[in-house]
DNA sequence: GAAATATATTGAGAGAGTCTCAACTTAGCA
DNA sequence: TGCTAAGTTGAGACTCTCTCAATATATTTC
């Protein structure tokens, strides 16, 4: 459940304590203005703290992404939980994929990270990544029980599908995330696939 | 049909023509080995030439991609036209969604580049990108008129489609884009959307 | 409360990259 | 052969990342 490295994992001195948290706060702001490739010098610029610090406190730009982002990671997986309970598995597969593409559009460029960090073990983000695709995956395996999505689908696919929906949403606009989001999830469906006509 | 600005305009001078050649010979290189945002610098170094150079022939990054790919991007257009006389409307869009996908991933980070360009009309890339994006129109268009596509899909959706396909292959490997391409054409069918059951 | 010590912070500096531009070269023409 | 327009050069001004020896400060101990 908690990711392997939780933020202040021993007692932090207090001055330690408060740069980080100043970082945190620097870093939402920055990545919400110029997106997760933001410069890190800028970052600890608006923290007030040299960068050094900053280098000490976070060694790559993913582990403060993940620090940044641990929350909403954990809440996108519980809700995953939360929507086994839902009555419709179908619907609630639908759901959980627009709130997951919700949380990977958080910043520009966040979902590029998120992407790669599924395949990279030693980025800081990929617990919390994988924690998300097995929730998901549970969506996926319920709704293929109840008949509503193809049975070749694999998790591996839902994560790319929305990251990959979430991405070109960001690079064009949103309501056409949200429309390839829909057709993608239509494409999921145990239809009348591979068919052709004139 | 051939984009605004051809690449030697005028007559050039003999040597402007052949550091020209060389710049794109070196781009062609570098670009494969390290993806499209590699290093100007490097391109100009393998070329032989200064740096000054590189930026005196192509003012900007999208510039030089526009040169490197522009018969590419031709073909691809001309591909789309070709199509049109395939006796299968939707086999026709299959392959050629398979041909744009295949051209978007020539290098990495490529995909990226001509997404945005879409959008942006000051890039280079623009016009070649909106002719690729026509040719698909049509196809696109004819495989609704046969009843094979949903109609409320637009050019704009099959362009996103593809370039979105083509980045999560890029990101994870390119037998998921094929998987999720799949996927994203069964989506595009007109058939039984929107229905949930339990 | 002051010294001792472990813990943090600092900022200069090395290295890489982008892009510009004044000075310099050279191809092509008369 | 020399003139001139066209092209090339590379240093320089930035920005960014990441490191590390020197410095500073919180906490612990006596």
């Amino acid at each position: 459940m908690s990711t392997t490295g939780p933020a202040p994992q021993r007692r932090m001195r207090a001055d330690a304590r408060r740069n980080y948290e100043r970082l945190l706060a620097a870093a939402a702001t920055v990545f919400a203005e110029h997106g997760v490739d933001a410069s890190l010098e800028d970052i600890a610029r608006r923290a007030g703290v040299a960068n050094g610090t900053l280098y000490g406190h976070f060694p790559t730009r993913q582990a403060l992404l993940e620090a940044l982002l641990r929350d909403r990671m954990d809440a996108l997986t519980a809700t995953a939980r939360d929507l086994l309970d839902h009555p419709s598995a179908h619907e609630a597969l639908v759901i959980w994929a627009r709130a997951a593409m919700a949380h990977t559009t958080t910043y520009r460029g966040l979902v590029t990270a998120l992407m790669r960090s599924i395949k990279d073990e030693s980025s800081e983000l990929h617990a919390a990544c994988r924690a998300v695709l097995v929730g998901g995956e549970q969506l996926l395996t319920r709704a293929q029980a109840a008949g509503t999505v193809r049975e070749d689908a694999t998790a591996a696919d839902l994560y790319a599908m929305i990251n990959a929906v979430a991405w070109a949403g960001e690079q064009t606009t949103p309501a056409q995330g949200e429309r390839l989001l829909t057709f993608s999830i239509d494409g999921l469906h145990p239809s009348r696939s591979r068919e052709h006509s004139s």
